[in-house]
RNA sequence: GGUUCCGUAGCUCAGUUGGAUAGAGCAACAGCCUUCUAAGCUGUGGGUCUCGGGUUCGAAUCCCGACGGAAUCACCA
């Protein structure tokens, strides 16, 4: 694969050595596109090369141009700005790439590794449905293991689904004591969601019950705890560890409606996994791994019973892994997972989609598991990503400001289908067509939305604006992907077909081919940061070039090699769009 | 208080290994549909890259220090 930066940074590299007689380390041939404010294509920056050259900037920059001007035919010119060689390539060599790139049904996907990486995302609670947070989630765990995978790594993905604890049995108590047996079906409801309402339904319950405490003077908290409602709530615990037959069976009932929901939500969204583990599985595991550190002395125990990490020496506090009482808590189970899985799958690297409110969590996962001797610790990727706020802050469910998941695909649907409705376009379209369509481009205004902001950063939503169709968006590659389709469709009925020729080539078909041919290049780097942002910039980006290009360049109107070139380039085009937009998990439609 | 992360246009965001005059979108204003889809294209205005030092040919980017914000430091998960 020829990409224009490598083949000229070889043949600065060589002009270096011949003009200078000396091999300069590579990483002093600094060589970029060319900014667009300037005539060429590739820059050389001689700045680093003038103690090799021993001449100023300028000088420099023009013998090495002379150099590859007499020396290499694909170097049509050059200009030096200040200490910037700027290089145009010739046509012949732009069309060479670009029939590499079209020619390549892999192109973008970068060689097998041989590795094996887990991804762990979504993880959510079975006491409500999800929410706007959870999307994020769900869309980064989604398509960082779609990046991870077209950089030739084996991914796996997995789900750890918190189905058991005391939120739960909330859930199953409020809906014994007011739920008269009413069944999603009954109430015309999601499971997740009718689960959903009796967690909000115990906790009024509990405000009722704690009111005559607080009056007698007790503090909230006391109240909480001592309340009839909330100690009932820890027996059914109780009985559920112990394995009573009536709480298990109620609370396979209700996980059954929430796993329901959950799968819908999912679906809606897109999204799969390979493995699906469950607490109610796993939440006693760990056990083992904190015995075998208290034999080597890695742990210790208290006077109470309780066992403990102490990390005071790597500047963080110590950390409980075993209650009094013998019983594990997150920790300890997250040891055990994690090591259960690594025996599972050899994994080389595991990956966390995990909200950065659990940094320390995972900081103190990956040290345990070092100082315990697992070499693999160091496999251990926390991808930390920030909150989604609103423009008053947190999402808060006291507040009934919690954007629900399910609502706001539904919202972006009905968005797309008004906007489609407006522009009229699609009058003879069938209509299951139609609605496929809508609900397509409703989910890719949304996960474009969420996906172009680097993970790392809290993002805002306001949900009083509505999430945009035009410009930087989802729709607008959609849109770029749909008229190129369009044009090719045409070209097909004409009898045209798109072929590489020896054509002169416009400067907007030049940056075309070039941003093009940097996409396994911003794949690579986009799988190292773990970050399918940079990918979605990337879409955008050549979304917006091709735009350009479009509106001012015909294509069907121009003739012979020239408009079968151009055939190819959009189709080019059109095709890493399909690639690019895969990663972030966005379908592109036929026309729109 | 300790630790981690963030601070770029009115707003939402790009700008990763230091490179030329810091870019998009939204919002505002002005244009472009008898011509391959106007969910598009073009133009105008908008910046002390939070502040102050340092490193060097060169800093939004790296280092130090302030200031501002977020998360976290439980016998919760």
């Amino acid at each position: 694969m020829t990409n224009p930066i490598d083949f000229f940074s070889a043949k600065a590299a060589l002009a270096v050595s011949s003009l200078y007689g000396t091999q300069v380390p590579s990483s002093m041939i600094q060589v970029q596109a060319t900014r667009k404010d300037f005539e060429g294509d590739v820059t050389l920056v001689t700045f680093p090369l003038l103690r090799t050259s021993r001449k100023s900037p300028e000088v420099t920059a023009a013998e090495i141009g002379d150099w590859l001007q007499a020396n290499v035919p694909e170097v049509d010119g050059f200009n030096v700005v200040k200490g910037f060689l700027n290089v145009s390539l010739s046509a012949a060599f732009w069309n060479g790439v670009l029939l590499q790139i079209a020619s390549d049904p892999d192109f973008g996907h970068l060689p097998a590794t041989g590795r094996t990486v887990m991804v762990e995302f979504s993880s959510p609670n079975t006491n409500k449905p999800l929410h706007l947070g959870h999307i994020r989630n769900n869309l980064l765990g989604w398509s960082v293991s779609k990046l991870l995978e077209a950089c030739g790594h084996r991914v796996i993905k997995v789900n750890l689904v918190n189905d058991r604890g005391i939120h739960i049995c909330k859930s199953m108590l409020a809906w014994l004591r007011c739920g008269n047996g009413i069944t999603p079906e009954q109430a015309g409801v999601k499971g997740d969601h009718l689960v959903g309402d009796f967690y909000v339904k115990f906790n009024d319950l509990l405000k009722e019950e704690m009111k005559p405490l607080i009056e007698s003077g007790m503090s909230e908290e006391e109240a909480a705890r001592n309340c009839p409602i909330m100690k009932e709530a820890q027996s059914m615990l109780v009985r559920w560890e112990q394995g009573d037959e009536e709480v298990v069976a109620l609370w396979r009932k209700m996980n059954g409606w929430v796993y329901e929901g959950f799968d819908q939500t999912y679906k809606a969204l897109g999204i799969s996994f390979d493995r699906i583990y469950y607490e109610s599985q796993t939440y006693k595991s760990g056990k083992e791994i904190v015995a075998d550190g208290l034999a080597k002395g890695v742990l210790y125990r208290r006077e109470d019973g309780s066992v403990w990490c102490d990390m005071r020496a790597d500047g963080l506090d110590e950390k409980l892994l075993l209650r009094s009482d013998g019983t594990s808590v997150y920790m300890t189970q997250d040891l055990g997972t994690a090591r259960q899985r690594y025996e599972e799958y050899g994994f080389d690297e595991i990956i966390y989609v995990v909200g950065n409110e659990q940094n320390y969590h995972f900081q103190v996962l990956k040290l345990i598991l070092g100082k315990l001797g697992y070499e693999w610790s160091d496999a251990i990727y926390h991808l930390s990503y920030g909150m989604v706020e609103l423009p008053e802050g947190k999402m808060k469910s006291r507040e009934g400001t919690v954007v629900d998941a399910d609502d706001l695909i539904e919202k972006m649907y009905n968005t797309a289908r008004e906007t489609s409705m407006e522009l009229g376009k699609l009058d003879d379209m069938p209509q299951d067509e139609q609605d496929e369509l809508f609900r397509m481009l409703g989910l890719g205004a949304l996960k474009y939305f969420i996906i172009k902001v680097d993970p790392r950063k809290t993002m805002l939503f306001d949900p009083k604006e509505s999430i945009d169709f035009n410009g930087n968006t989802g729709p607008f590659i959609q849109y770029t992907h749909a008229r190129i389709r369009s044009i090719l469709r045409k070209a097909d009925e004409a009898g045209l077909r798109p072929a590489a020729g020896d054509v002169e080539l416009l400067p907007k078909e030049i940056s075309l081919i070039q941003l093009l041919s940097s996409y396994p290049e911003r794949v690579r780097e986009a799988g190292e940061a773990h970050s399918p942002a940079i990918i979605a910039n990337y879409a955008y980006d050549l979304a917006k070039e091709f735009n350009q290009f479009y509106h001012d360049t015909p294509i069907l109107k121009e003739e012979g090699a020239v408009r079968d070139q151009r055939l190819l380039l959009a189709r080019a085009v059109a095709d890493v769009l399909v690639r690019a937009t895969d990663i972030l998990g966005i379908r592109l439609p036929e026309r729109m």
